[in-house]
DNA sequence: CGTATTATGTAGTGATCGATACAGATATAG
DNA sequence: CTATATCTGTATCGATCACTACATAATACG
């Protein structure tokens, strides 16, 4: 074991709660005397830990990765594309306009910053919501190799799609969109779906 | 008229050039050295014309609306409620993947500030957010009036699934998603509207 | 034990934040 | 003209920002 004087603090505790700020005040509104007192340890040890403002953000959106894999693997193994595209947008509905007070409203890797100071914030936000597009991208192409999707399918398109519907999604819920509310855009957006029915014939009443 | 010295700057040339700086920045990543510079205008200037850096936020917003002006109105006065559809998502993924650098990447509805130190930026951005949401029913409810729109749709839950694709092609756009890319997701996103067809059928090649 | 190593708490660093005091400049009103 | 009113540029305000120097506390190692 290593010497020295062992950390008072959990880790991942304190990312939680780093999460939190980050989540309500967006990256630059989060100041470090929020961070400390809501993560309960002084300034030496987030920086001895974590070495400095970008680099606690990025622990974070880690741990907000682990935090959201077990629903991503639920979505990324349903029965069939149709399943994984209802799984998704439900889990990201009922995740982002959380009434239990899990979590703030909406979603972290879309408010907490969009547009930046420092662009570094923008791009690492990117490249985790990425991330999340290329495994439903993914599943879909093995999808249509397996002849779960038609070969005129688009398996980007269709992940981009649903990327859209749940970012869209997040902004709303981060304004204070209901559950409820959610869940009809959800069925709209599965309308869309390859095989599915449009939600109702136009013009006739 | 009204006696002093005029205003030696034009109040909308200013307000665009500070919403560019908003736009890519952010509200709190946007400092006031930065602001005025682009402005052209020097710091007891722009306080004596907007009152403060919220103030100077509200008439960027007050602006930004007045130049979408326009497109707004085409759309709410397209034929039927399928091409209000089309256009007002066309529209947003023509816009926010402006290629031409009219402006940056992305809405500034969206990026400047879902979440921020000052609660009151968020929710003003909300507020013109719900604008366009809530013209977009109005709109519908109008088409439902008229037959155009089956009486079992509903406008509200049409016009808050527009605006999730619209804000969250936003989100893409903001991290470098291309005109062509959004797109295909306006095309999926369509294809959920009532009377339309779905993309493709599933499990038949 | 003594030594090395790491973490912690206190108290502060310079830099930058949003916002202004003040004096000079430029207009109208009478 | 003088008086009044508004805007502009310089120079700067106190507050807060992200961050750290330093001494002390708490562990492992030999």
């Amino acid at each position: 074991m290593k010497a020295g004087r062992p950390r008072s603090f959990c880790t991942d505790t304190a990312l939680d709660r780093a999460m939190t700020v980050f989540w309500r005040k967006g990256y630059e509104g989060a100041s470090l005397a929020e961070l400390t007192e809501a993560m309960g340890i002084s300034p030496p040890s987030l920086y001895a830990a974590f070495g400095n403002k970008e680099g606690l953000f990025l622990a974070v959106l880690a741990r907000y990765d682990a935090r959201r894999q077990a629903l991503m693997d639920r979505v990324l193994n349903a029965a069939d594309p149709g399943a994984v595209a209802r799984l998704y947008l439900e889990g990201v509905a009922e995740f982002a306009a959380d009434t239990e007070g899990r979590n703030p409203p909406g979603c972290l890797l879309v408010q907490s910053g969009l547009s930046c100071s420092d662009a570094d914030i923008p791009l690492a936000l990117a490249q985790h919501r990425a991330e999340k597009e290329r495994a439903l991208r993914q599943r879909f192409e093995r999808d249509q190799e397996a002849g779960a999707l038609p070969q005129g399918a688009d398996p980007a398109a269709l992940a981009r799609y649903l990327m859209a519907v749940a970012n869209g999604m997040c902004v709303q819920a981060s304004a204070g969109a209901t559950t409820k509310e959610l869940a009809e855009v959800v069925e709209m957006a599965l309308a869309a779906w390859p095989g599915n029915k449009p939600q109702l014939r136009e013009g006739s009443p």
